[in-house]
DNA sequence: GTCGCTTTCTACCAATTGGTAGACGCGGCT
DNA sequence: AGCCGCGTCTACCAATTGGTAGAAAGCGAC
């Protein structure tokens, strides 16, 4: 793999765990086997590096959701598979998903960028649930608003694996196939219509 | 208000945006008028401020949870009530859920403190979750998992306002409100028995 | 007034931060 | 051979970091 890609995917690592603040050029460049000149060189600073970092993290997102949304059939399928995205991450990648609650919190710089990234996608599930909305096949109100609830409680049942500590259960690859599977039961429930 | 209380309260708000790598003392002692040193009279170090701002972000949660818990008579009540709790802090106090949610990320040092306060009320909450589980008045299955679900929708849809952003939906009180409004039908949808 | 206690300050400190300047090594090309 | 360009390095740098030592300032009690 080459340098660049190496240093992409060891900042993403750290960003998305440590924090972008809470890690330094010289402690990434450590993990890395290298100077922090070779990080440079690469990128001209730190915050190009992050901006680098979150263009990619959005990308592998992305092109993971769109083959969901290519099969999928209707909106619970759509659901059903970026549950099944988020949470395939949560297991391969989980500083990435931990990297996009960094950028995506509030006041952050990067959050336009992260958004525009993924305006599109949004935009293209709002459109298909306002659908569903209006034939019926989906219980609610606002399409927008019942998107963002979906987001939400996906993102927070894939991440908040603390609070789940909290909660005496250990984080496990088992658990977490229990979470999703309690998770889609909890959505498909919220969403069926009477 | 005494010097230490305001102390606190400058650090709560400061790492609850800024985070916390992202707030040196200089700054903090700054935005109180004060030099670095009267803070560290008053807190023997850095991390010791964070675990007793945390302590204090804790205790306030607590107390506002209690009142709920106090009035509420059916676990639908407990709901719509932390519903309410968590969005008053959103708006009074908005630092204080972003405080929460960086406290809660993923290796975080300071999660076990967190979680020590809060277990009580976990405990309370999941075992009259049960109970409604058992006597068929909330739809659901494991009651432990059905709680994270709740809870991962409630503060998610209070505090990611940059997705809210990204959708075109511009953060004000107002929306806050729709917000809350969509979460409780949501809610409520997902938790009513057949 | 002056003693004692609390609070805030000035003066430092070593370590770390992100970043610059420039040298060195190395492979390919002429 | 000599040169060029790329990648990595050493050597620095000024600014900032969390933290220490200890001097003053305020102030109530005596």
């Amino acid at each position: 793999m080459s340098t660049r890609q190496r240093i992409l995917d060891t900042a993403l690592d750290s960003f998305g765990t440590t924090g972008v603040d809470g890690t330094s050029l010289d402690a990434l460049a450590r993990d890395l086997g290298l100077r922090k000149q070779s990080i440079l060189y690469y990128f001209p600073s730190k915050v190009a590096l992050f901006q680098a970092v979150i263009d990619e993290a959005a990308a592998t997102f992305i092109s993971e959701l769109d083959e969901i949304v290519i099969e999928a059939r209707d909106v619970w399928e759509q659901v059903e598979g970026t549950v099944r995205v988020v949470f395939r991450l949560a297991v391969r990648r989980p500083a990435l998903l931990g990297l996009l609650r960094e950028a995506s919190r509030p006041g952050s710089t990067v959050a336009v960028q992260l958004t525009s990234r993924l305006s599109g996608h949004i935009e293209a599930a709002q459109h298909s649930l306002e659908i569903a909305l209006k034939e019926g096949r989906v219980r609610g109100d606002d399409a927008r608003l019942l998107l963002f609830s979906l987001y939400s409680t996906i993102m927070g049942v894939a991440t908040e694996v603390e609070v789940l500590r909290a909660m005496g259960i250990e984080p496990s690859l088992r658990s977490l196939a229990e979470r999703r599977a309690e998770l889609l039961r909890f959505l498909r429930v919220a969403l069926q219509p009477v």
